[in-house]
RNA sequence: UGGGCUAUCGCCAAACGGUAAGGCAACGGACUCUGACUCCGUCAUUUCAAGGUUCGAAUCCUUGUAGCCCAGCCA
């Protein structure tokens, strides 16, 4: 898995189980409904059923060589949810056995990452490298068979006799060496004897066959390197196909899924199994991974968007690695259902990134508490008001979830309100403020709009309005209605903060690239508003805290930038609205 | 006639010979102290195409078409 980025204009995704058994399915009971299973589950049915399998048991096995991104989650959640459903076990593997790609570092971000996704690995996690002399007792065993044989062509020549897709191949001219001389040459390719390159270890397959992975593929290079794991250990490393079967026969892997670009694989995994004799030979299992629409992925296209600094690092909320989307604010059961409602196939597709503000928005939506916020404030006056009055209302934190208690917000004769819900000359249909019209203020009272105060360049900079004040809520007033309400924030008691608004990084209109292979950006991708003015209480909001502020989106305590006297949202996702302002 | 895989609504995706689920999106309408949520309604006489088998086909057969993957001592 962890395979490099295709060059898609999208990127991978994944699908976890289907029906309410999701990582962590405790919906026990309700899913009796004719659910449909998906292939992958179908087959395990089936190995159940022919006693083929008795314990489920699945992995996710990455290559520790960068971070994980959004298409990983549906490997990991697929595997870990197989295992759950079907009282299995999950693990956790490191697929490292090409040093010259792999680093601690990732070893530790993919774990985190897996960690907060919710897949748990108990005590299984494992590297491939652990295996090591297995392997290398395997190769012995598979040279003794006559089945494997030591190389001498170069990289160059092992291409020319490889054939091509239309051609057969060759036989490698060492092809007949006897069992005692490849015995030899291997063991002195474990001890140093050879340089990188200079000799390889061969399958002994069929050079002839369609299948070019058939074709004699190597499965041991010479490669002096120091590896994260073993040291200085090996310098011969065995190579995936030959080193994948091993590893999940070893831990009593029973379904190996994998993405489908290794369905070509499978005869070379079935034979390694079956060559090494190994007794319950796992199962290998493709299914399609899945592309989200307008979304980079591409490593070196991330790696040159820091590089420019258009994003600010590999977890920039624009991106959908996973610590970019925890980043952002996504939550891991977001995460859990996007990959659920993605469902599992063979078939290559490409979910909307809609589908994902969906699941985040559903996600939130009873969870978190609904503020108050003005983005782009322009102060509002209630000149009936008091001047030195002030009180305090009630508010609800989640009317659609009483269990979240209530809060006091206070309330006086200054207040800000967002710019755009005041228009001095109001299209058809707007119902916020305007001269003349009537809207409520969200907890608060009906207001009046009595007109406007304009600087030397015709910028509103005030709007005045008068107030009801039979109209508070909560009250029972029932007398009137009004067609809008508009949220605000006490101008004296409201904290300042800085909110980032984040639109898709790709302009979608054009698709991810260019003609010449560059990335089409979104030039508005980022908005950054410096002096929103928020509730008071949103003051003690600490990292990573997400809530709604009402009529706009979900915003997320910025976990790296915020700072308690300076606080950073990050918006999640908007609400969804039907409403467009007509262009002026 | 290189091999492998895949084609069902704008996007995912069920259906396993018995007469096209569901979700997202979209669009109407109701409701509304969030133009949100919720609710109600609309959204594939047709399953890549053309033939064939069958009482009956998305499912079986035939022939095409399109897309994806494979020629690393990467995974």
């Amino acid at each position: 898995m962890c395979e490099e980025e295709s060059k898609r204009a999208v990127m991978g995704s994944a699908c976890g189980v289907q029906e309410n058994e999701t990582a962590g399915g405790e919906s026990a009971g309700e899913d009796t409904p004719a659910s449909s299973r998906n292939f992958i589950q179908q087959i395990i049915d089936q190995d159940i059923r022919e006693g083929v399998c008795r314990q489920v048991c699945t992995r996710f096995p990455p290559e520790p060589n960068g971070y994980l991104h959004i298409g990983h989650a549906k490997s990991i959640l697929l595997n870990y949810g197989l295992a759950r459903e079907y009282g299995g076990k999950f693990n956790m593997r490191f697929d490292d056995t090409n040093p010259t790609k792999e680093k601690t570092e990732f070893v530790e971000s993919i774990l985190e990452d897996i960690r907060w996704l919710g897949a748990d690995w108990e005590d299984r996690l494992f590297f491939a490298s652990d295996y090591f002399e297995q392997m290398y007792e395997g190769a012995v065993k598979l040279i003794k068979k006559g089945k494997a044989y030591v190389s001498d062509l170069t990289p160059e020549q092992m291409k020319e006799y490889r054939g091509t897709l239309k051609e057969p191949g060759r036989n490698d001219p060492a092809r007949e060496r006897t069992v005692e001389e490849n015995l030899e040459l291997f063991e002195r390719m474990r001890a140093g004897e050879f340089a990188n390159g200079e000799k390889t270890l061969r399958a002994k397959i069929d050079m002839a066959s369609p299948n070019i992975n058939m074709r004699d593929p190597v499965i041991y290079r010479v490669a002096h390197l120091t590896h994260h794991n073993t040291g200085d250990k090996w310098c011969i490393y065995p190579m995936y196909d030959y080193a994948h079967p091993i590893e999940d026969a070893i831990e009593g892997i029973t379904h190996s899924i994998c993405t489908l670009e290794f369905e070509d694989h499978r005869p070379l995994y079935d034979w390694v199994v079956r060559e090494l004799e190994y007794p319950n030979p796992p199962k290998q299992i493709e299914f399609a991974k899945m592309y989200l629409t307008n979304v980079v992925t591409g490593k070196r296209y991330i790696k040159k968007l820091v590089e420019d600094k258009i994003v600010d690092g590999w977890d920039d909320p624009r991106l959908v690695s996973i610590a970019a989307l925890r980043r952002r604010g996504f939550t891991p059961e977001s995460i859990q259902r996007f990959v659920e409602l993605c469902g599992v196939s063979k078939s290559n597709s490409s979910a909307d990134y809609a589908m994902l503000e969906y699941c985040i928005r559903e996600d939130l939506k009873l969870k978190r508490p609904r503020m108050m916020a003005v983005l782009d404030p322009v102060k509002l006056i209630i000149d009936n008001y008091p001047e030195d009055q002030s009180e305090l209302l009630t508010v609800a934190n989640n009317l659609e979830n009483e269990e979240m208690g209530s809060r006091q917000v206070p309330f006086g004769r200054e207040l800000y309100i967002e710019r755009d819900d005041f228009m001095e000359e109001p299209p058809r249909k707007y119902f916020r403020l305007f001269p003349g019209n009537e809207v409520r203020l969200m907890n608060a009272y009906f207001v009046t709009c009595t007109g406007c105060v304009k600087d030397e360049n015709g910028r509103v900079v005030e709007v005045h309005c008068t107030y009801d004040p039979k109209t508070r809520s909560g009250s029972g007033f029932n007398d009137r209605k009004v067609k809008g309400t508009i949220h605000w924030v006490s101008a004296r008691e409201s904290v300042t903060a800085t909110v980032r608004l984040y639109e898709n990084i790709i302009d979608e209109e054009k698709g991810v690239y260019n003609e010449d292979g560059s990335l089409n950006l979104n030039p508005d991708s980022l908005t950054v508003m410096k002096e929103c003015r928020l509730e008071p209480a949103l003051k003690q909001a600490r990292p990573g805290e997400s809530f709604q502020f009402v009529r706009q989106g979900y915003f997320c305590v910025d976990i790296r930038d915020s700072r308690e006297d300076a606080l950073v949202f990050n918006r999640i996702v908007s609400l969804k609205s039907s409403f467009v302002l007509p262009k002026a």
